[in-house]
DNA sequence: CAGAATCCAGGCCGATACTG
DNA sequence: CAGTATCGGCCTGGATTCTG
């Protein structure tokens, strides 16, 4: 059994599945990576996408995204300036369970979300 | 393409599989699956495993599964108290993300992390 | 266009103490 | 044993402004 320590998980077991949350689990992430798999987008083209996102997450997001090597930043030395992210051949080891969970949520997403609006107006 | 709006994700677009990280993404939630997977376990049992983890996040963390139908809490009225916290059949239907997730942090926990390190010194 | 910088409120979460 | 209650720090993340 391997071990693990995460900023976020310390604890010394089981630690392997928090390490893939801690890479694709962030705020904004999964629609990132969403709609970045469904083609290659710039910066603004993105955040068009996402309207309920600041400029400022998608920044951070990105950046630990690339970080982690799951996506690239590509910089066009023009004017305007022009930066695409595409994603990296790493991604292609996460993709099984993005659409896993993209399946499971198309499937359960609305069940789980009526479960908890029925527990708040207890 | 359905569309969800959580608490953590007003996008339309593209947002199942920010669902299904909020459903298992929480700061504990993929240990505390992880641990209680691998058998029944009961509070303190739960927090041994987790001694990183104080009682009121293993709680708050619990009630969140609790009420999305991922865990049972069955009340034991004895003295002293006890509780144990049994997986429910819908957990089933996560297994298969669970297990993705915890193979990929085996194989790519250490190498990310690493990457992360790299970073830190730059 | 693609950010960076700053400010600031809210809430997440740890520590501690208490309870049936 | 299995929690609850309370306090407080700090970090996340939104709003706004500024820049090359």
């Amino acid at each position: 059994m391997k071990e693990f320590k995460t900023e976020k998980c310390p604890d010394t077991t089981a630690c392997p599945d928090a390490v893939t949350v801690d890479v694709i689990g962030g705020k904004w992430k999964g629609i990132i990576l969403y709609n970045l798999i469904s083609g290659l987008k710039r910066f603004n083209g993105l955040g068009r996408l996402m309207p309920y996102t600041t400029k400022r997450m998608l920044t951070l997001q990105l950046r630990e995204l690339e970080q982690d090597g799951i996506v690239h930043r590509e910089i066009y030395r023009e004017i305007p300036p022009k930066v695409e992210y595409p994603l990296t051949a790493f991604v292609e080891t996460l993709k099984p369970i993005i659409y896993l969970m993209r399946d499971w949520g198309d499937v359960y997403g609305n069940e789980v979300i009526m479960k908890r609006k029925v527990s708040v107006n207890m």
